[in-house]
DNA sequence: CGATTTTGACCGGCGC
DNA sequence: GCGCCGGTCAAAATCG
């Protein structure tokens, strides 16, 4: 669950829209995305959540089997890097994705339990991709 | 020009 | 067998 009042989520990847349905449990349609790399087979399923129209529902389904666009950002702080004695199993870096400054919902804070997905990448489920082949 | 988004239609599966 | 639901793809239009 992610509060946000927008549909255009930046989780760090880049997502098409491929179709939009709407769902009997919600008032509000429900959109499928779709990684833009075509080596990515990961589909996202976003929904609105009828509880609470500024949260959305993001299902992802699949792996990411390339890196983000979004990771590359120098400015990340937090990001599958080789640093030895940094490593993303802090837990501080909670849920401020890429630049949550772009999301000032103005909303007053209800976030319940929002486990950070810091970890939930390419490597945790599939390392044999990263392990040493991923270029290609 | 390429990429992306939007809406509609189509398909498959399941239930009755 | 038919109807319904969910999910996906396709074509066209738009934006950068």
């Amino acid at each position: 669950m992610t509060k946000s009042e927008v549909d255009h989520l930046e989780d760090g990847y880049r997502w098409r829209k491929y179709g939009q349905k709407a769902v009997k449990n919600s008032p509000y349609p429900r959109s499928y995305y779709r990684c833009t790399a075509q080596k990515c087979n990961v589909k996202k399923r976003v929904e609105r959540s009828c509880q609470d129209p500024t949260t959305v529902i993001t299902t992802y389904e699949g792996q990411h089997t390339h890196h983000s666009p979004a990771s590359l950002r120098g400015g990340g702080a937090h990001m599958l890097s080789p640093s030895p004695t940094t490593n993303v199993s802090r837990g501080s870096s909670s849920a401020g994705y890429t630049n949550p400054n772009t999301y000032h919902a103005g909303l007053p804070p209800l976030l319940p339990q929002i486990h950070v997905p810091d970890h939930g990448l390419l490597q945790d489920i599939v390392p044999s991709f990263t392990h040493g082949n991923q270029r290609r």
